[in-house]
DNA sequence: AGTCAAAATGACAGCGCTGTCAATATTTGA
DNA sequence: TCAAATATTGACAGCGCTGTCATTTTGACT
């Protein structure tokens, strides 16, 4: 079966190689006759471009990279799939890859060896200052999924932090909690803080006293909810309600506490914040905040490849709207 | 800075474009002292392949895709990490993408518009029979990891799937239990069944009576292991284990059976298999079987890359060793 | 030294496409 | 109506590399 060229639409068209070219490529300044009679020759011979030629004489690689340093599988598989979802109506490549520390180096030396035209950064790498600064002066075109630091350097998904946790701790305020704990993430992660201030205006919007309701911090894990349960939390028999700044911790903290043989939700409220996979694997199903990740993830990349097309920079940020999965554990 | 080619090496070195060619490409044919200064010439240049260029000469993508049907993300991920690790040092670029179903109509789209030289498929896609006649068909050069049927069409990735339950069964039947109950996956999924027949075995071997170990069977995820440890095992309190065929399942026993009140392990001991992130995210953590699939999948692809490079197909499987974790749930 | 096969090397076309720039067609405006 | 401006199209080189096949070198054996 021979490959079907542009030169072979050419021929059958009766026009050159060059208009074929263009056809295909959207370019301006083609006669709408002309678009049309090409593609409809280029639909007959089943034509299929060739990546390799298109990258060789363009010198574009048609490769996005998604990197992370994310354990979470979960949340990495959502951002591929959206990024996946981006690029295939593009005929873009996605890689995705676990970039290990330090990262600048290692992001050096792939693409020393890999080309790509694009990179999408999930959280915490979007937050890795060297990293960023290696990819601006290296000019790679870039997008960040929930970045916490630089705004503005780059296009950015985001979800309004600070708005979701209040509106998830009037829920619990809503239910009579009057003794809340928060867990929060590492202390330099913005998403974090601002989750921490939805918190506290809430607390503060109803009269309660912020005394009362203790912030904690973990690191994202599992484990660190559950040593901070078992830690800080079990012996105030006063709290009634734990808020973990991510669904990993709230985890934690429903472990521990179903080790302490609490009474999940009547005698303890949790509640986490992502949306993940694992807030309903567990039992007691956990309450949560959906974040859609994959439609971030597909629409910054979108954006990426309009930058990458256009070669115009706007980066404004895209909000997204979250809402409350309401389960066992509230 | 300009792109540094071959023909710069060949110029410098004072051999032909040909030759630098041959000793990139590992070709035989080149004498050693020619081989070296070529070698020292590219280096001493910080020549850096163009992989479009050697694409669209040898007509090869230098592209492995993997693909699975597997929510299960955390496995996906760890077969990712290991075809990463075996493509990289042969300059191969890995794609990964969750196929839809009816899969081959979807692989076969995927393939009208990619170039791919090989694929990785896991498990449970490696069995699916329509995609595998077709890729028989197009000749496109496959490999499988844990593949429960068709054993010789490919070269696959094993573990000893009967031998690990046994195992993992003697653990149970040595702490004394003698109404273990087991939880299978999907029934024409051949792992499994080898894992029933591991479980049975060492029954036989300990002597207990096979009627008093009920077989249930779920299907892989872990409500269904909630579900039957709900329905079908709570109310049988004489049973005193049980094992399930993949970490999901047995979380979710374990799960249902926190909710239950039961206590684990002294009144029931549960146990997994897959080495799972899963199995020691939640608590109490899950004793369960390691199987190395990082290790399996790098191992796959670089015959799969083998088989690619030298054309010789060599179908014999590959078999993993595997280890009990043991931790909280017995 | 001479012969011949095998090993090593090189010349060169061309993979399929896009960028450049020149050529031609069409529209605009006076 | 005609020149100038603009839109559309085409010719062709060449992106960096490998495959093919011809040529040269080497080594083994008379």
């Amino acid at each position: 079966m021979k490959t079907v060229t542009i030169s072979d639409i050419a021929a059958k068209a009766g026009v050159s190689m060059k208009t074929v070219s263009r056809v295909l490529n959207r370019e301006p300044n083609v006669r709408e006759e002309m678009r049309e009679k090409v593609l409809a020759v280029a639909d007959s011979l089943n034509y299929k471009p060739n990546f390799s030629a298109r990258s060789l004489a363009s010198k574009k690689s048609f490769v996005i990279a998604h990197w992370h340093n994310n354990s979470n599988a979960d949340y990495t598989s959502r951002v591929l799939e959206g990024a996946h979802q981006a690029c295939r109506s593009a005929g873009y490549f996605v890689v995705s890859e676990q970039l290990s520390a330090p990262y600048y180096e290692t992001a050096s030396a792939y693409l020393d060896t890999y080309s790509v035209d694009g990179l999408v950064l999930s959280a915490p790498l979007a937050d890795d200052a060297d990293l960023l600064q290696f990819l601006l002066e290296r000019n790679i075109p870039f997008v960040r999924i929930s970045p916490g630091t630089q705004p503005g350097i780059s296009c950015a998904a985001y979800i309004d932090n600070s708005g979701a946790a209040k509106r998830m701790t009037q829920l619990l305020i809503d239910a009579g909690h009057k003794h809340i704990s928060f867990i929060c993430g590492p202390p330099n992660h913005m998403a974090s803080q601002q989750r921490i201030q939805g918190f506290q205006n809430a607390l503060k919007g109803a009269g309660i006293n912020c005394e009362d309701c203790p912030i904690y911090s973990g690191d994202f894990s599992v484990k660190s909810g559950f040593d901070t349960y078992t830690n800080a939390i079990a012996k105030q028999k006063q709290i009634s309600a734990i808020f973990a700044a991510n669904d990993a911790m709230a985890v934690g903290v429903v472990m521990a506490a179903l080790k302490h043989g609490v009474n999940i939700p009547d005698d303890l409220a949790i509640v986490g914040f992502d949306g993940s996979q694992l807030s309903h694997t567990i039992w007691p199903q956990l309450t949560t905040l959906y974040q859609p990740v994959s439609e971030m993830a597909e629409a910054i990349t979108q954006s990426l490849l309009e930058r990458i097309r256009t070669g115009k920079i706007d980066n404004t940020p895209l909000e997204f709207e979250t809402y409350i999965l309401r389960r066992d554990t509230m």
